[in-house]
DNA sequence: CTCTTAATTATCCAACCGATTAATTGATAA
DNA sequence: TTATCAATTAATCGGTTGGATAATTAAGAG
């Protein structure tokens, strides 16, 4: 009842943030604005939950980031740097071909089922015809440790006698992605359909394994 | 300036439709309104932009189709229909295992290539869950001939001695739609990435002869 | 010709939502 | 202390949009 500071009151708050803190406001916006966007779209993303949820107010969204989309494409940019730095903790050179490449496969398969936001992130932009990593020259460029990474393995599968000739590494990138990603973004229909599971940990591990199999078969030489 | 029947007055009009007949108006907004979801998604989908394009009033929707999710389910069905009876006209029981395997692979590459709406509509629906999908029976019955085709030519190659045994038909209906489905939903992303053509003619008939190529490499006995 | 029913239109609205204006407050340096 | 500037808030606005109410009109039956 008396006159008390307003903050220590509200008992139910979550737990409010550090402020005038420009770097953490900032990454404070993104994380929320990532978890909407991956949820809702971008058309049915909106800027009110994420002030709402970072406890700031929808100005600062605005202050921060001037539109609706250069935050979307802030988010992209956020979701895309954190994968390729994952990626960069495999050491394919130190494996043998076969090794390289299963262990790639697998890496590839265990990200897009632990992170089924950055997938569900991914196909909206492509629902939006990349427009938004089209113009993003930090996005275009961020990519092509991941092709060298590949070229080497294959490269050198080649020169060993383990791995046929001609495989272009783009190729190979993108076959992986595919049968990564399908199993994760087109769960929904396809389970629906199939009455198949693609959920369960064990459902997850046999495609991962028939996925490193199947990248494999598809490699070597024989 | 006399008292002339408004109808024929309005020159600049494309072409009304003829009215009063249910199934042409319920058919026309159905046509309309998977372009509007195709291109939009379903938050970004207007109801004003249907009716507008239909030559109707939005009334006329929400007579037909109760609410916009309903609209979004009836469209997602009719989208469905028209691929399974495509898929019908295959004749995969009158090939060898290999040309069943590698026709089917085409058939599939075509269909997403020749279809991108289609495909859009799959990606969006899976943002949503597949909610639409599974609320529907019909669209979950939909599906079953697809499969044991498959399972049929799978048969018979191993009978045969050409296919390997315990290749599962689900599973090797996911792989298919995996690689042929990715290469036109995930286009855009890819190819800002990679700088890779995925949209010309050549590319498209490359990648499907690689894909069918990969498929059957996978399933053949060696 | 008229009665009934179903298809269609005209009009409106309340909620939502991205964006803006302007005021306020905290931190920092002089 | 105080002046300055950046971070933050409060309040609002204008356009959009799904959906509803009620009147109107065409088609077919008897």
């Amino acid at each position: 009842m008396a006159s008390v500071k307003k903050q220590p009151a509200r008992a139910a708050k979550p737990a409010p943030i550090k402020r005038r803190d420009r770097q953490r406001t900032r990454q404070e916006i993104l994380d929320i604005a990532f978890e909407e966007f991956a949820e809702n779209g971008l058309s049915g993303g909106n800027t009110d939950a994420i002030a709402a949820r970072a406890n700031i107010t929808k100005r600062l969204i605005f202050y921060y980031f001037n539109s609706k989309e250069e935050l979307f494409t802030a988010v992209l940019e956020m979701a895309y740097a954190e994968m390729r730095a994952a990626e960069e903790d495999l050491h394919l050179e130190a494996l043998e071909p076969e090794a390289a490449i299963r262990r790639l496969a697998e890496f590839t398969c265990d990200f897009h089922q632990a992170h089924p936001q950055f997938v569900r992130l991914v196909s909206i932009e492509n629902i939006h015809r990349g427009r938004h990593m089209a113009s993003s020259r930090r996005l275009k460029q961020m990519t092509q440790p991941s092709i060298s990474q590949i070229a080497k393995v294959l490269e050198r599968g080649e020169a060993g006698g383990a791995i046929r000739p001609g495989i272009d590494p783009i190729e190979l990138h993108m076959t992986l992605n595919a049968l990564s990603f399908f199993a994760v973004a087109n769960r929904h229909t396809f389970e629906a359909q199939f009455a198949s599971d693609m959920s369960s940990p064990k459902a997850k591990a046999r495609r991962r394994a028939a996925i490193a199999d199947l990248l494999w078969r598809y490699v070597r030489k024989d």
